[in-house]
This record gives structure tokens, C-alpha cells and sequence, in this order.
DNA sequence: ATTTTTTTGATAGACGTCTTTCATTTTCTT
DNA sequence: AAGAAAATGAAAGACGTCTATCAAAAAAAT
């Protein structure tokens, strides 16, 4: 059990000075391939690791991270700005500086002026949550020649040589919310309504095809009403989901796979407590969602698990930043959380909850 | 945007000299009271931290971790063993030693003695799965004053000062299966089959306390019938599961809640296919009940997240090796896994999955 | 063969902390 | 007040890396 070896340890056994050595894996040219092919050579035989913390020390580094978030009134997105606050507030004195910034939510023009903007800020790392559009994924080409580690966030980016995508995998949650929804209404013959958020996202069109492959294959018992498209908007969802409770008294579960959640949680707080309630399955553990489960008004909750997207994304951008071989981490997988087993809500202040939708 | 302050800046403050400052930081004594008291004041005014990364550097520490894992053909800590190892491997070269220590399961003599064996081999830090006993509690207390940072794992112990417990919420996981089972039930009558591990340990205790809870309550129409003990033997599970289910063809559900796992999946594979299946929840996402998920044979696992149980303990003892203040984390939320969100096992080497119990 | 260019070596200082040594000053004893 | 004890200061070297500079050697061009 010896000493890890140092960088002159690889240039003594390759032959060389430690100034050539450092030339190497500093990638500072001026070396002649003979010589650059020793100290490879060295490295590997001695499985050389630098040493990120001396580097760092050397350097008096403080890393530089970004985060680009939708604004608006999003509680999914609220909770990650929280969750990040919460992040670094606990990292202790790491010698990493976080700026998040919000810029209008699927403003394809907004996204691209900020990411430009960001270019030449001197950034470590981004992690955006992108727009998957051209003029996107040209932004983010052009911040990662500029040497920024770009990470694409909950939703991807058709973009080549970005640092990692760190979302969940959102068939996969809309499958577990049909299973659910399907157990939930046992060997019986049930109905069931979905909500859409917005039609253009992705993640929205592959979790409904995910429900409704496990719920036709699995459930062929179960109805699956045509879904009602409520634009994210808590009260036009509210409103159409009441109209639609009376014209189908016969519905025995609801799947909101998007926002506009407060909508669906309202009807059916407004419901008459002593009808026996649809089977309500809800997507993002926020605030809002938390306090439905807690009250009863809503039974389970599909979860992307934000705090392992941030941690994950953090990572990612560290790893890039250390000139690391970046690791595919694969999606994340989506959580369920019943009243029984939602996690306690440390992270989140008591005098900063958000409560809109 | 000021350099963060360092300890010569806090001596300088202070209005001592930087030895002094250092004999106050790393508690080396003979300093006179007044001295402490103004360094103590001039750290806090200037927010100084550590910098570990350099202090590590000047010592080349190297932190020295264990774990004590109960040995044994047990699938959970099998899988348990399996992450510690793909975890350390996946740290790169990160000054890390990490020593697995395998003892017989349940013998507090065996334990005893590998602990006290432990002490004065320089850990920093050791993660004991402990058995709750007065001389598992004396040791481990042993240990702690012999300056190694000692986390309970998995099962607490009652001793005092430890660096922390990481583990599971057991009664929140029994709750959350019992709603699980009651969701599959629907309003409908059922008959739910518990399968007890061993009497003698607290967790599972708690996980039955939680399910008859959450059933008693919100499912008042399912009957409970009175537990098997299994004795975490799947020969034993098996016959006599298959027993019961003759006897009771009423049985809609089936709860497994400890170890013998494998006899309860090998009685449902047993099943004529045709016949409609019990509802199963089982505990721990290891190869066996992954396999059973996939192959139908089980509906639904409780998991108590080894992978961040093992995050968090190496957290937390190295958090404690670096002196700095300890943070509580909190019990594990309990995972719901379906066989729509399973989560990839990119972990675990194919030619090395374990298949017993 | 000489000049130019490229490649290499040697070395020194910095980053923030820890450790150790030795000299000096202050405080306490009696 | 003198001696003993306690507290403090000053400084140097180490950890592994980065950066920079300058001289020397080797290779390429003319």
C-alpha cells in the first residue's frame, strides 16, 4: 500500500522531465509525439490520477455553475429553484458559486438570447432545461466551444457533445401511473380520465402513451376516456373536469400527467366528501401536490425526484469541469409516493412556500 | 467577490499570531483562554472554513472507512455488499479505502468481537449494521472513543453519541404496503396474508405495526388473517404458504415482509397460471425480487433505497472525519417499485449476481 | 554548416493547511 | 524578585499541482 503516484512519479518513469509531463496532461503542446506517447504510456502503467484537490489548491479554482429555468408560475419548477437554494446552502464552503436564471418558459427566442448571454461569463457548467429546437441546441453548441459543460435538464436537447441529459424517463412514469390506476381498480371494469398538460411537450405525449400501452394491455377492463387538454392552466382544467365529471358519472380514476395540477386538486376538493372519490394520480411532488395526498383529495403522486436531477446534473458539470471521462448515468427512474411514505419536506423553509399552481 | 479568508487572515484579525490561531482551529492546547476566545470571535466574523481539500493535502490523508455487514446467505445484504463495492469503484481515485468486514449474522458475541478487534486500526469511520444490545452499544462507544466515527446502518442501536443512523422508516413502509394492498383490493372484501420474518427484530416488528395500521384504518373491509412466521427460511415460507393457501382460497393478497423472500415467489411461480394471482408485496429490491417483478410472479416491492443508505453513510463519516458539524438527515423514505419503474441495474456485473434467498 | 524552429529540462513560487522547532515573552509561584 | 511554568510568535518545509521563465539541447530548415 504505497503512495499514489504523483505527477513526477509518471515523468520519472516515462523518461522525462516533470515539466514535459505537465505539458502532457495539460495538453499545453510543444511536445513531440515520442515523448507524449511515454508519458501516456507511464500514466497508464502507474494509473496516474491527478489530483483534483491540489489542482484546485494550485489554482485557488472556484467552480462556476449555472442553472437556466423556466419562469413563471410552475410549482414544479418553483421546488427546484428551492431545491437548488437548499443544495448549495449545504454544500459547505466548496468553492462553487451557483447563479440560476429564469428566463420565459418555452420562448424559444428568450432561451437563445440568455444562453448567448451567458457565453464568454466564464461558466464552468450550465444545466438548462431546454427547448428541443434548433436554434437551442445551436446556443448550446455554441456555449460548449466557448468551454462551458453544458447539461440539458428534465427535458433533452437534440444538441451533439453536451456533457449529459439528466431527466426521468417519462414513459416509464407514465406506464407505473397506468399500473397504479389499473390495480387500483382491480379485476373491475372502470373509466378512467387523463388530463393533458400543453400537446407539444415530449415528455407529456410519451407519459400518456405509456399509461394508456400499460392500461390496454394489462387493464383491458378499464376505460380510457378521450383526454381533455387543459393548457397547464389550473382553471380551465378545473372547469372542464367538473363539466366532465357530470356528463361521465361512471369515472372511477383521473391521470393529470401535467401541470394545471391545483385545477384538478380544487374539483375535487369541491366534491361532496361522502361520494366516493375518482382514483387520482397526479405527477411532481410539490407543495401542492403534497398537501392533496395529505388531505385525502388525491391517492398517489408520479415523481421525477427533482433532488436527484439536481445532484445528478451537479455532477455531471463537476465532472466535465475536472476534465473527467463523463459517465452515462441513464434516466432517472420515476418515484411513487402514497400518503404513506412522502419524504419530510426539510429542504423547504415553512416562511417561503410557494402556493400557486 | 473577495478571496475566501483563510487562517492567517483569522490571525490576523484576531491579533495573533498564525501558530496560535492553529493551536486554537486543531484543539492542540496551551492556549491561554483569552486567545481562544478572540480567534473564536475573528473565525465567526469572518465566516472562515476549513479548507479541507488543502489540510488533506498537507497530511495526505487517506480516509479510511469500513463497513460491518451481518454475513450469510441474504439476498438484501448480498445486494448491499454488491453497491458498497460498484460505489467505491466508481469514486475516482478519491483517497478513499473502504474495508468490507462480514460477521456471523445475529451473534452479538461475533460482533462484539469483530468490533473490539476494529478498534485501533486507524478507521475513520465505520457503518455497523448493529443488533440493539447493551454490549453492541458498549462497544460501539468503545470505538467512538477511540476516535473512529461510528453510523449505525440499516438497524439502529441504542448507544450514545454516535455519528448518526441511517436507515429505512420501517413503520412508514409497512403503511405504505398496507395501502398498497388496500388500493388492489378496491372497495372490494379481501384477505391479506402477512409472512413474518423472524419475531425478534424491530423492523419488521414496525413494518407489520405499520401495515395492520393503515389496513385497520382505511381498508375496514379487508380481513387480516394472523401472520406466518417464516423464520427468514424460504423452504419453511414455501410450505407453508402453500399450506394456507389451500386452506384459505379466499386469500387476495399476500404481504412478505421480511427475509424468505424466494419461497414466497417460488409458491407464486408454482401457481397454475391460469388462476388469478394474490396481490404480492414483498420487501427489497434485490435479483430475486427483481426477477419476480419482471416474470409477473409479484406486483409490487418496498425498498429502502441501499444505494442511498450507503450515499449517506459515507456522508456522514466523512462529514465526522472532517470534524465538521453533523448534520441529522432523517429516516429513508421507503421506495415504491412497480414493474414499470424498476430501476436499471447497470450496478451489478452479470457474472456475479448472486441467487440464493 | 549555419540558422531557425521545436522540444526539453530545471527551477522557483504560489495555493492553504499541518507539523515541528526554537526563541521569546508573559504569567504564575513562592 | 527570582525562578519556573505557561503562552505566544516566527519560520520553515511538506503535500501535489499549476504557471511561468530561461537556458539548453535536439531537430528541422535553409
Amino acid at each position: 500500500m504505497l503512495r499514489t503516484p504523483t505527477l513526477s512519479d509518471v515523468a520519472k518513469r516515462a523518461g522525462v522531465s516533470y515539466a514535459t509531463a505537465d505539458r502532457v496532461v495539460n495538453a499545453r503542446g510543444g511536445v513531440a509525439e515520442r515523448s507524449r506517447a511515454k508519458v501516456q504510456a507511464a500514466i497508464e502503467s502507474l494509473g496516474y490520477v491527478r489530483n483534483i484537490a491540489a489542482a484546485n489548491l494550485s489554482q485557488q479554482r472556484v467552480y462556476r455553475f449555472g442553472f437556466v429555468l423556466p419562469a413563471g408560475e410552475n410549482a414544479f419548477f418553483d421546488h427546484m429553484r428551492q431545491l437548488i437554494r437548499y443544495r448549495v446552502a449545504t454544500i459547505p464552503a466548496s468553492q462553487v458559486e451557483v447563479q440560476v436564471f429564469d428566463v420565459d418558459a418555452f420562448n424559444v427566442q428568450a432561451l437563445c438570447t440568455e444562453l448567448h448571454g451567458l457565453r464568454g461569463q466564464d461558466f464552468d457548467g450550465l444545466a438548462v432545461v431546454g427547448i428541443d429546437h434548433p436554434d437551442v441546441a445551436h446556443a448550446l453548441g455554441a456555449l460548449r466551444e466557448s468551454g462551458v459543460a453544458v447539461v440539458t435538464l428534465v427535458s433533452d436537447v437534440q444538441a451533439p457533445a453536451l456533457a449529459g441529459y439528466v431527466g426521468v424517463d417519462n414513459f416509464a412514469a407514465g406506464r407505473t401511473a397506468g399500473r397504479l390506476i389499473g390495480m387500483a381498480q382491480a379485476a373491475n371494469f372502470g373509466t378512467v380520465q387523463i388530463i393533458l398538460g400543453s400537446h407539444v411537450l415530449r415528455d407529456h405525449a410519451e407519459r400518456l402513451a405509456g399509461a394508456q400501452f400499460v392500461l390496454a394491455r394489462d387493464f383491458p377492463h378499464v376505460t380510457v376516456l378521450s383526454p381533455l387538454a387543459g393548457l397547464d392552466q389550473g382553471p380551465l382544467v378545473e372547469s372542464l373536469l367538473a363539466e366532465r365529471l357530470l356528463l361521465h358519472p361512471e369515472i372511477t380514476a383521473i391521470y393529470g400527467l401535467g401541470a394545471g395540477n391545483n385545477g384538478i386538486i380544487r374539483t375535487m376538493a369541491a366534491r361532496l366528501p361522502t361520494l366516493p372519490r375518482p382514483f387520482c394520480v397526479l405527477h411532481e411532488l410539490t407543495t401542492d401536490t403534497r398537501h392533496a395526498i395529505e388531505a385525502g383529495l388525491v391517492d398517489a403522486v408520479i415523481d421525477q425526484q427533482p433532488e436527484q436531477e439536481i445532484d445528478r446534473a451537479f455532477a455531471l458539470m463537476r465532472h466535465a469541469a475536472d476534465r473527467m471521462p463523463l459517465q452515462n448515468t441513464g434516466l432517472i427512474t420515476p418515484a411513487i409516493f402514497l400518503r404513506d411514505n412522502l419524504p419530510s419536506a426539510t429542504h423547504i423553509p415553512h416562511d417561503e412556500r410557494p402556493d400557486h399552481d
